[in-house]
DNA sequence: TGATGTGAAGCCGTTCACAGCG
DNA sequence: CGCTGTGAACGGCTTCACATCA
């Protein structure tokens, strides 16, 4: 399962966001009408890839579809939740609620398929107290027995870049298994030195780190403005 | 130059930014301190890559170290900037003032490197004549006018996702030559059928679309939680 | 028959070893 | 001598053709 390309699974949160939508169209239809089921054509064209990428991605995760009929809506949706781990719930905090937090705190759908906002931190004294959603903004010196007591499963990075790496630290050490890293810097995992070799301290092991750079998107939007490819990838030829 | 890695692209944007922190910390230091060369070990640290990988990434672009000495900090600065297109204005308009576009056009570092906002856009009557930054929000319906007035390189999409489609073609029929999407959609460039084949229709040619999708970071997350890359992808071996 | 499932081929990016130069 | 520059090996992802099964 683990052998899985990375780049695979980012095509598999489109899948799914796509089947979200076919499942709505498909809403109330008799079981017969052929709008619960889908092609690994028609999946293609919607996410921009080939069919045979759908195929080969789907196949990672066992037989998910029928021959010579399709994949069915609900089915396939109903995998890709279990494959991604959506259908669980999870508690997440927030660390840094300038302006970014408080745009993540409160944008609609990030709260869906069992998100919990359960914590909020921040060190500036004038944002402690403050409360946003349902909840109060604490100081960043609390995370550690908060995360241990609320079982957090991963945190939100959204503090300035200067202080990134030392709240990604205090995440780590809290015990939270992933960081969503929303600040414009390269999280390093604390490495100790033992025997000559490093390797990674207790506290970092297994702590999966993502990362949403904004500004990052804008300076590759300026490089391909000016170098546009010469094959244009938008336009596979396979789908349908 | 079009056969360069996309990867390669991210990560330049990556050493971009170290190289900013270096030069700072050399700024006033006279020109004989080591502090103004950086090597591909130190950069490969930095950066949470392969030396290796540095070099060959740099060596896309030229020969821009000095054998037996490293990278001056400076030069390679200038260099990636010349690069990634970032010695040049560019005109930006964003579409979409909801949260999230108000916390885009609020972020700090997002007007360096020459991005300048030149206008705001949403449909929301509530919102138009609302002014952030220095600037009013206008109806969409003017986008296609101004983006010729005002010479509009590129817009950032922020509308919610039922409205990215459309948003999107609005802004590739006005001109711009890049679209930085925030919504969780994959945006369809519209295609034309001509004698059976299908062609990108004439205002999609050249746009670039770059994706910027939080929700889809968060899915990923949960993932890779569950199922841990086996080989610790954090530690590559060769920096320093 | 018409779609998925899947081993194999091909391609692209990363890793490497060492040549090249200051 | 040290570090960059770079052709070649390697590995992994994508593409493909076709076997497979409803």
């Amino acid at each position: 399962m683990s052998d899985v390309p990375t780049a695979a699974i980012s095509r598999l949160v489109t899948y799914l966001r796509i089947l979200e939508g076919l499942e709505r169209d498909a809403e109330g239809k008799p079981p017969t009408d052929p709008a619960h089921w889908v092609k690994s054509g028609a999946l293609a064209a919607h996410a921009g890839v080939t069919a045979f990428q759908v195929r080969k991605d789907l196949n990672y995760f066992g037989r998910l579809g029928t021959r010579g009929t399709g994949y069915n809506v609900h089915v396939l949706r109903r995998e890709l939740l279990r494959v991604l781990g959506l259908n669980q719930t999870w508690n997440v905090v927030i660390v840094g609620l300038g302006r970014l937090g408080q745009a993540i705190t409160n944008y609609p759908g990030a709260t869906d398929y069992q998100f919990q906002y359960v914590g909020l931190f921040d060190t500036n004294p004038a944002l402690i107290g403050t409360r946003f959603h349902h909840l109060t903004v604490q100081h960043t010196d609390e995370l550690a027995a908060f995360v241990q007591e609320q079982q957090v499963d991963m945190g939100f990075l959204a503090v300035p870049p200067e202080h990134a790496q030392e709240a990604a630290q205090a995440l780590a050490s809290a015990g939270v298994k992933g960081i969503l890293n929303f600040a414009p810097v390269v999280i390093q995992p604390r490495t100790l030195e033992r025997n000559g070799i490093h390797e990674l301290s207790e506290e970092w092991r297994g702590v999966i780190v993502e990362n949403v750079d904004f500004l990052a998107g804008m300076k590759r939007l300026t490089f391909y403005i000016r170098n546009p490819p010469l094959k244009d990838a938008t336009t596979p030829e396979d789908t349908e």
